[in-house]
DNA sequence: GCTTGAATCTACAGTAGCTAGAGGATGTAA
DNA sequence: TTACATCCTCTAGCTACTGTAGATTCAAGC
């Protein structure tokens, strides 16, 4: 039995976060001691590394939580989870494509910006200048 | 000179979100009609733009500002420039090496997923397994 | 010149996804 | 049994917006 601050640690999240996602519904309500502190198991442990690992691939709580939903009923066809990947997948190429772009640009501004004077930088103009603008107008969330 | 909706609509922004960049000083106080709605210019919509594309790039807020900064005030060293530019490159650094993994694990995903259901599918377990978590406890935030 | 309706104004509340702090109770090791 | 780390609840704050209400303004058509 796992008190909150262990299974923070082993999951690298802060108690506080925990406790966030019991008050969503994230997280179920955990037992509890006669003090009322929380008592987490196994299963508590493998559903917030779940949480964890997708937040950090950048899956919203909402995309989180319809896979959480998933893996609780698994009668239900993969597909809807394919499609939530597949959602994923396009928003993660589009920004590896922005990010790009400029690497290229704070490079080259690295390079070129020795002892010059920040009039002759030309970073603020490519990231202002429409035209080099590809992806116009697109979501920036997660 | 252009409505805030249409300046809204030039550089894919929400009317409140200009108005909320004025707010906290990212924006400058623009002209007013003798009825006091905005009017803007070239250089405001250069600026919008300028902060838009950053923003899609995963730049904060305060990262912009120091870009801003540096643009208001070219007589600076480009020193400083290049300490930001520097920074920056890192943040954009981590952050395509952790849209690379995700890309991996969002394809790997895709393909294994095909028409199975549910419980034959090892999305959730991948994300859930910490054995297969290579980049454990890192931070998420932008 | 007048009307109409879209766009604008201010102000405030709400959103996601946490994070921090106050003030007090609990658990555990020496 | 005492010290003190950890836990509890509750509330407020953070970033970067987004939405709503109710009033005003602008521009086009008649």
């Amino acid at each position: 039995m796992l008190t909150i601050g262990n299974l923070a640690k082993k999951t690298g999240t802060k108690v506080q976060t925990i406790r966030y996602y019991e008050q969503i519904g994230l997280m179920p309500e955990p037992g509890r001691t006669e003090g009322g502190q929380r008592r987490y198991g196994d299963a508590e442990l493998d559903r917030l590394s779940f949480i964890r690992h997708s937040r950090q691939l950048g899956f919203s709580l909402d995309a989180i939580r319809e896979l959480l939903d998933l893996s609780d009923h698994p009668e239900k066809s993969c597909d809807e989870a394919d499609a939530i990947a597949r959602r994923q997948l396009r928003q993660v190429e589009q920004r590896m494509a922005r990010l790009k772009a400029l690497r290229t640009e704070l490079k080259r501004m690295i390079h070129e910006c020795s002892g010059g004077r920040t009039a002759d930088c030309r970073v603020l103009e490519v990231l202002r200048d429409h035209s080099e603008c590809l992806t116009e107008h697109d979501d920036i969330g997660a």
